[in-house]
RNA sequence: GCGCCCGUAGCUCAGUCGGAUAGAGCAACAGCCUUCUAAGCUGUGGGUCACUGGUUCGAAUCCAGUCGGGCGUGCCA
């Protein structure tokens, strides 16, 4: 099945194409002007401008052209040239009737379905995941789930920073701490301790601590850079060393994305890609891609068309060290010889643009990116309430952990406050507190677009007023909850239809789902998904202000009415899972 | 210096490959619970779309410049 949207551009495309006028003028829009019609058409405008000629003589042309003028109310012609149309009902009821019927609710697969690759960019061993990584794993998620319910074959990686030189810190650091390791003992034979040597929580204190020092100290810094170098270069002490940093750093990590919700197919780190580098890194020196500069070795980027200049990749640094960009031509190869892939999503904080345009130009001059498109799906900051990056009131950033304690400790303030739930046991209380406080978190964050820097007010999002993720999971509930009880009176949904007034906006409204689904996939922006649920709920509050469905004794028209409940019940339960949030049976 | 992003209602933001009267939430004000969850619904007020010029039948949207803000700028990630 394609969206509504998509066959009425179809229709209006051909009729352009029979006046013999490209069919892309016949995009079709929702009419800005409702009182108008209920959709647009204003290719005549710009394809007059390019003919130079009447645009109201072309729309009048390609009205007349018009197939399937049946499922028309209304086809009028307003302004310079504006086509505006309105379905009848009975067309509009059928329409949706077929939505409800499909499987998928009228979303279409994509014709051919590729391989995609999706890199969270992810958090760095040994600091704790905190609110700035909510972004990636939020956004990453949905589009992950959006670009696999299209069709495509996805395979999302969480990417850990693994194997940078803050590794080298961390090893520097411990070794300040307790010399006496055997690690850090060159003659040592012997194997390795299996249980680590440090907890997570001491691991996340002990990153700081490296942090500052080696700010602050050149010789410090320069150690810690030797450092990373040898664990690169398998010195095994350092690696065994490593391997404990990454195993209980990764065991609180995948504790926090589990209470997100959030899944990834591969856990792999930068650390997977080190077996490939020197390979590469031969094979493009062979090949001439690599220059000396400053004592490193690089990869020049000479601007293609309408390309701006940029400053050379690093590959190897003068200490002889990797570099990030290195990791990420390796890592990059893999996913194209290994995993065929058609298409890579890094969904990485913005501030990292030029590191990837970088990275992209050199995939594409070497011939490592082959066939793939590269994209850097880049986002904002998060800030706080003052509009700088987001502190906790201490100054210190506030682990993932700790805000979602935060959120559901509102969630049941609220709820409290509210006497929403309050003769609901104890332990679903608790539960549904933290699917609200969580869907408020993600709403929040999903529903600015993903480019623009946005304002973390965790009193604002939990306020479960407007346009929150509360009242969405609210309207979720409220419609389970009207099919419950319409199941215990022996009421069933049937066929939807044909609208009249009251049902019209809202049979609208769930045509809509398709093209919200397409955005988010065209666009890589969850944003659209988050506007359409929130309109979707909004219409459904105002249909059952106006209609009382239970109290209805037409039976007919009462069974037409829960299916259009049902109807939206199905597209809050794909549309918020696309967007990784769950539903309460009942709050 | 150079590069990227941004400036829209009191606040937070949509809308930007040109289209009709610039939208939403919050906040303010006025209504609506003997009916399926009032975390809701209805209504009112609120705008030099930073500024200046240009292109166009038509500009928040495109172009040039100005002012203001954020971020990034070779050996971290």
């Amino acid at each position: 099945m394609q969206s509504l949207l998509t066959k009425l551009s179809a229709l209006f495309g051909d009729a352009f194409e029979e006046i013999g006028i490209g069919s892309s003028h016949g995009t079709v829009v929702v009419s800005a002007r409702p009182d108008l019609g209920q959709f647009q058409c204003n290719g005549a405008l710009a394809a007059a401008k390019a003919l130079k000629r009447n645009p109201r003589e072309v729309a009048e042309q390609m009205l007349e052209a018009l197939a399937e003028r049946e499922i028309f109310a209304d086809l009028s012609l307003a302004g310079p040239g504006f086509v505006n149309a309105t379905l009848t009902d009975a067309f509009i009821g059928e329409w949706v009737a077929g939505m409800g019927r499909d499987e998928r609710l009228g979303c279409p697969l994509v014709e051919r379905p590729r391989n995609v690759v999706v890199d969270f960019g992810g958090p760095n061993v040994a600091k704790a995941m905190h609110v700035g990584h909510l972004r990636s794993s939020i956004i990453g998620d949905s589009l992950q789930r959006v670009f696999r319910y299209r069709g495509d074959v996805v395979t999302s990686d969480v990417h850990l920073g693994d194997w940078g030189r803050q590794m080298g810190m961390l090893i520097m650091e411990l070794k300040r701490e307790q010399p006496g390791l055997p690690y850090f003992d060159e003659a040592y034979t012997g194997p390795y301790p299996t249980e680590p040597p440090i907890a997570s929580e001491d691991l996340e204190a002990l990153y700081p601590r490296a942090n500052d020092r080696c700010k602050n100290d050149p010789e410090a810094m320069d150690a810690a850079r030797v450092a990373t170098m040898e664990l690169q270069q398998g010195r095994p002490g350092y690696r065994a060393l490593w391997r404990h940093f990454v195993d209980v750093s990764s065991a609180t990590l995948k504790r926090d994305f589990e209470s997100l919700g959030v899944q990834f197919d591969l856990w792999l780190g930068e650390s997977d890609a080190n077996p490939r580098i020197p390979a590469m890194l031969e094979r493009l020196e062979g090949n001439g891609f690599i220059e000396e500069d400053q004592g490193a070795r690089v990869i020049k980027l000479p601007p293609a068309d309408g390309e701006k200049e940029i400053e050379p990749l690093i590959v190897v640094n003068r200490e002889g060290g990797v570099m990030y960009g290195t990791t990420d031509l390796a890592t990059l190869e893999q996913r194209v010889n290994d995993l065929h892939a058609d298409l890579v999503l890094y969904v990485v904080d913005a501030r990292q643009g030029r590191h990837f345009d970088q990275v992209f130009r050199a995939a594409r001059r070497t011939g490592i990116a082959g066939n793939a498109i590269l994209e850097h799906v880049a986002f904002g900051t998060m800030n706080g309430p003052d509009g700088k990056p987001f502190k906790t009131r201490e100054g210190g950033v506030m682990k993932l952990g700790d805000l979602i304690s935060m959120a559901t400790v509102q969630a049941t303030e609220r709820m409290s406050e509210a006497e929403i739930a309050k003769d609901y046991p104890g332990e679903e209380q608790e539960l549904i507190a933290r699917t609200v406080g969580i869907a408020a978190v993600k709403y929040a964050d999903l529903m600015n677009h993903r480019t623009s820097d946005y304002i973390f007010d965790l009193d604002k999002f939990t306020r479960f007023e407007g346009r929150t993720g509360a009242y969405l999971l609210y309207a979720a509930v409220r419609s389970k909850s009207i099919l419950r009880k319409a199941t215990e009176r022996g009421f069933s949904p049937g066929e939807v239809l044909a609208p009249g007034d009251r049902e019209r906006p809202l049979l609208l409204q769930l045509t809509r789902l398709p093209d919200a689904v397409e955005d988010v996939y065209e666009k890589r922006a969850p944003s659209f998904l988050c506007e359409y649920v929130y309109d979707l709920a909004q219409t459904l509050s105002r249909f059952l202000a106006e209609c009382h469905i239970l109290s209805e004794s037409d039976a007919a028209l009462r069974a037409s009415w829960l299916g259009l409940v049902e109807l939206c019940l199905r597209q809050f339960e794909l549309a918020l899972d696309l967007l990784g949030i769950e539903i309460p049976e009942r709050m």
